[in-house]
DNA sequence: TATTAAGCGAGACGGTACGTCTTGTCTTGGA
DNA sequence: TCCAAGACAAGACGTACCGTCTCGCTTAATA
């Protein structure tokens, strides 16, 4: 798979390779080194021994290219299980997505869902590769599910989702807990398990 | 008990009651004018017809007086109920709380959970004021109905608040769905509700 | 010598010699160990253990103050040296004048100066006080030596005058050597002494 | 030869022309209108239409702008005047020397000399620019003469050098008198004519 | 092979906000 | 009535980034 950055016309000098490896770099350098609120264009710039000019023809601003970086560096393709099972198919997923997220990525993904809230234009790009794609994808593996007989017919697939996923980012946003497999077990079981309480 | 801004120390001129208010209504107004990104220190100093010094004397930044702000427009106190049944007081308690944050606040909330992310001194008062609050009060409910036997003895309660507040916040942070009462509803009755899928 | 610095109204309570005494030797503390560009009101309030309001009171700002503490420091009273000759008379108080600026006083003399060129007020104040009164003293004493003879009948005193003080304050603004006797008799002798270059 | 502001390093956007010639002009423009302590770096900014930083980039502070300001316009170049006679020689200097100042220039000047007096790093581009170039050309003056015979071999040149300047500088800083050409033709009669006064 | 259009680094530009500092005025309660 | 303490409105300070611009230099496909 080739990195996909080109916008190139097939005239004129071609896009620097090395140019977008050094900015991708120096991201990451600097995000380890100071944190997502210490960086900024200028920094980029000078790490990557880059124009700012370059920098602003190929990314809009610090997220995107953090984003960017992100995606170099988690491997974004989680791919569906499919044991057969819907319990054990979402554990499996959930415990993959999370995991990819947290090789010490969590501090540059909460950076990334606060600048959503800033930025609307990035909002969006951040959402569809990071939010509403992996939530589809848990949504795929319920209907399934849904299918097999394991969840019944008016099961409202998206809070299901949703107290999912939001369960996780609640966590990571606040920091108060972790989200290792314990978790999952733990939220797996609660979400699909039998006995409820009855009122 | 009315929000007590003093701090002062009984000696010398004392806090100006009117620039307090001031500072409030600025800050209330340029947030509706022009949303949170555009708040400054500055822009609020002149708004208010305050100098940057005594905005620094009573504030560390922006966020600080926007969660002010937005504690005397939300009524904070919103009280546990108590009916005697878990499902019908979580029901009201999500309801309240929701409703709370939403007439016309849910960007306002959004944009300081986001400050929270870069800024830790913000967010350990963010945290304390709006979240972990919230979330010790949702437990001391799930206890009380654990208690009357509505909820397993090992049923993990920390899960639970979780799940009701991060769907919240899930939806509110990616915009994706609102938080009406229909959303509280299935959210108490998957929750709460038998029958669970059998695995 | 009483300090003459009342204004007092004879009702009320009067005015704290200890306040006075304290800002005195807080100015003085202060320009050692900082210098005059360094002082400001606030910190001689501060210093002094006084109230802001008590300075601007007394003082319309730093230099007065400065000003005073000075006069204070350096015995202001020189006397007019009277041996009967025009040469040694001069030299005599040039030389009193010059060592009475610059016992560590040079710094602040020529801040006072500096200051006398933003602030009108202040530089009336500071003329009559330092630069006025001397100048004047001067001219008595060539008037002297001019009824005695030792001067032609239309000798310009006050260029003479202005030579004498002139090339003191050309020296210490701009620091280019120092005041010491050795000057001062050079300069004595080149105003006073034949032969001249005959042209 | 022009006056080069440049330092251009030859790589990078060249310096901006216009936002020099802007800064000038409004330096000259606010002088003019406010005097100088009402001259500050932001109302430079503003008046010129030129960032803050730009001007930090190109100058220290305020006086360093002022006096650049001033050397573009008063013609710096005065030359040397060369008649063969010292007195008529030195009348010329000086006279040319003062009226290069005192077109409306005297408050600047005097301004940048109290200047000197608080900011030590200004206080070495002053004296540079302004006080010993001037003290040097009037010396080599001097020189011319003492090797014509004009001047005694033992005399002191700088002392002669000091009052000139020095009684120059000490009207236009106590603003007692003018410096028309008969205060010039007094002074160098003085210096220079016999008879002196017989001790 | 020569042309040429685009990418590149460097860095200056006009802006804006930052957080601090000082000014001179005011408003308390205590002496 | 004066004092200390200190809050207040005003506004300049010097710095950090923003996103845009103007340079002169590659670089590689095209003509």
């Amino acid at each position: 798979m080739d990195t996909e950055h080109d916008k190139t016309t097939a005239v004129g000098r071609p896009r620097s390779q090395k140019a977008y490896e050094a900015v991708m770099k120096a991201a990451l350098d600097l995000l380890k080194s100071g944190g997502y609120p210490s960086l900024t264009m200028e920094k980029i710039a000078k790490e990557a021994g880059v124009g700012k000019p370059t920098l602003y023809r190929w990314w809009p601003g610090v997220p995107f290219i953090v984003m960017e970086a992100l995606k170099l560096h988690v491997n974004t393709e989680i791919g569906l299980p499919d044991s057969g099972h819907l319990k054990s198919d979402v554990r499996e997923y959930l415990s993959r997505t999370f995991r990819s997220l947290l090789e010490g990525m969590d501090e540059i993904v909460c950076s990334l869902m606060a600048e959503a809230q800033f930025n609307p234009e990035f909002a969006a790009a951040f959402r569809d590769n990071f939010i509403f794609s992996r939530r589809a994808a848990l949504i795929r593996l319920l209907e399934r599910g849904q299918q097999r007989g394991e969840l019944p017919e008016d099961a409202d697939l998206e809070l299901i989702a949703d107290l999912c996923y939001g369960s996780m980012w609640y966590r990571l946003l606040n920091r108060h807990s972790t989200l290792e497999d314990p978790f999952v077990d733990n939220l797996v079981s609660y979400l699909f398990d039998s006995p409820r309480p009855k009122n």
